[in-house]
DNA sequence: ACCATACCCCTTGCAAGACTATGCATAGCG
DNA sequence: CGCTATGCATAGTCTTGCAAGGGGTATGGT
């Protein structure tokens, strides 16, 4: 995970991963494509991050997989969210907008003389 | 850095460190009850990720450091922000807030029927 | 006098996870 | 036939937060 240039947040990609797939399965590449889309390209999935991460979700027992053929006739690795999968997903990002939440607090905060 | 329990995000606690020294020098044990006090206590610091934490802020130039007493008569090590370190501040604390309203954002996306 | 409770500093060792670099493979198009 | 986009995957490195431990000092209550 990326912002453009450097290193991010450790954490936030299983999240996101798990929210890409909350419409339905999906495959590596689309969910890093709707990952980049939906943030208006300000998030990029690097593959070296992305498919570890989805190893990890699937050890968790939090996605499937499974192999199909896309749309356009290529062979390719489908995840789908399990029951608890989804349950993470709410947990995680609850915990996550609270904690964006604190912290965007703190650094809005006034410097006050002190 | 927790959330009560558990692991958090990494790469916050050196930004919410700047913020805390931007209205002037503060000692870590200051440092670290300012975090929670601001933060409403949703924030823990930790002082086993405190203390590395500024060491590295030191090395790379963005606080000093020097002991003086407390107003408490205590012997404390207090930190202070460079030029350097409030430009990083600067820096870091925009490409904060955009990364997490990106998140956010994809976070209340509605699911639609793929 | 003594003890509990704040206050205050620090290190070692570990684990998690994101990145870089690299490698492979195939569909469609000019 | 080569180029681009699509697709998957791993090994190694690095950063960073945490748990668990180690110090020490001032102050107030009993």
């Amino acid at each position: 995970m990326a912002r453009g240039n450097g290193t991010l947040l450790q954490g936030t990609l299983g999240l996101l991963i798990l929210k890409a797939l909350a419409a339905g399965e999906l495959h590596g590449y689309g969910i890093a494509r709707w990952i980049e889309e939906v943030s208006g390209d300000v998030l990029q999935v690097e593959e070296g991050s992305l498919y570890p991460a989805l190893r990890r979700l699937e050890d968790r027992g939090f996605v499937t997989s499974r192999w199909k053929l896309t749309d356009t006739n290529r062979r390719a690795r489908y995840y789908a969210l399990t029951p608890a999968g989804k349950a993470d997903l709410r947990r995680d990002a609850a915990a996550w907008l609270s904690f964006s939440a604190a912290v965007t607090l703190i650094l809005r905060e006034r410097p006050s003389i002190a």
